[in-house]
DNA sequence: CAGCTATTGTAGCAGTCGCTACATGATGCT
DNA sequence: AGCATCATGTAGCGACTGCTACAATAGCTG
């Protein structure tokens, strides 16, 4: 349909081209019960391009899980601010804060989808966990107070907290991790 | 349709013969994919009688996550020990290393689907996943150093904390939490 | 025993699933 | 121009989904 170009390869063009497409599908819909048709047609397709562009439905899960990773590393930079915090404990706070702000809910709730798929063994998905996992670690140990007496340990610290704050967020308990955060230093 | 009662009603008799068959099937299978026809065969009888003792697929399942809260909730106190910790990371580490053991694992896989779908907004599995949580932080509160200077508080800093590192038990980065754990006192 | 209601089996419906066979159009190379 | 490869549409397969209509049984009450 879409005229590529001349040069590179059109099959994976056409890959790249749906890829973004069907990661807003994804982020828009869940990722539990997603299914091919309704797939292609958030991608303006058919099933039967889908399966002939990835082969079968596994392998285009799993690039589009690839895909959605390198995706929140994209954002991570763009989302959090680049200069240092005061303390672990304001860092945490913010991350928190923003985590939970209405745009990163479909991000959530893949995020879980991920760890639930993770959690029952599917090596796709806690790749795809991992990856985002390390990226937000690394954001942490980038923007780690400078005068903190153990950076690398604090901020595994910091994000088992952000995590199990995440995760409290999600069924609905938040003022249980805000009470566990504000209690005493991190 | 179905007569309300007039004696210990049978058909309330079936269904709670029923509930922990089923619940062992969706601990083993997990909860993303179930149909009503592996879950009856499970049970030892047929989808047909699944909808008449329990009205909708729908219904079934909720009243399955009451019953797996419950469960949980009976054996909270059996796995864990009755006294008091030394300490607030010895608690943590406690719990921490008996929820990684291997007959937990059905379970936690179940915990990340509640939480995933609470995520997605699912109603039922937000009820259940509230209902363990709370089971849980109850146990750590009664269970707080008896010198502790900020029981309450105390209790949601471990249990956040313990979350976080059930989460990286998931994806495969346990040694992320037990840094963060191991940094520091909590 | 008759009659009623609770329970259960059989069969099937309409829908969706991932996937594929086949044919056709489009494109590019020689 | 002729041919070959790529791209795409149509149609459908067999399996599975939740659910239901219908009929037969079982067990109790009168």
């Amino acid at each position: 349909m879409v005229k590529p170009d001349t040069l590179p390869v059109k099959e994976r063009m056409s890959r790249e081209m749906l890829l973004p497409l069907l990661a807003d599908h994804v982020l828009q819909h869940g990722l539990a019960g997603v299914s091919l048709r309704p797939l292609a047609k958030a991608a303006g397709t058919s099933d039967r391009m889908l399966l002939y562009h990835f082969g079968s439905k596994d392998a285009l899960l799993a690039e589009l899980l690839k895909y959605l990773a390198d995706l929140y590393a994209q954002s991570l930079d763009a989302v959090f601010p680049s200069e240092p915090a005061a303390s672990r404990k304001d860092t945490v706070v913010q991350v928190v804060r923003t985590t939970r702000t209405p745009p990163f809910a479909p991000f959530m709730r893949l995020w879980w989808e991920l760890v639930a798929g993770a959690s029952g063994g599917n090596e796709h998905y806690r790749a795809s966990a991992q990856a985002m996992m390390d990226q937000l670690l690394g954001w942490l140990e980038q923007h780690m107070p400078i005068d903190d007496p153990d950076p690398v340990g604090g901020a595994r610290r910091m994000f088992t907290i952000i995590e199990g704050a995440l995760m409290m967020d999600a069924v609905g308990r938040s003022e249980i991790a805000d009470a566990g955060i504000a209690a005493g230093e991190l």
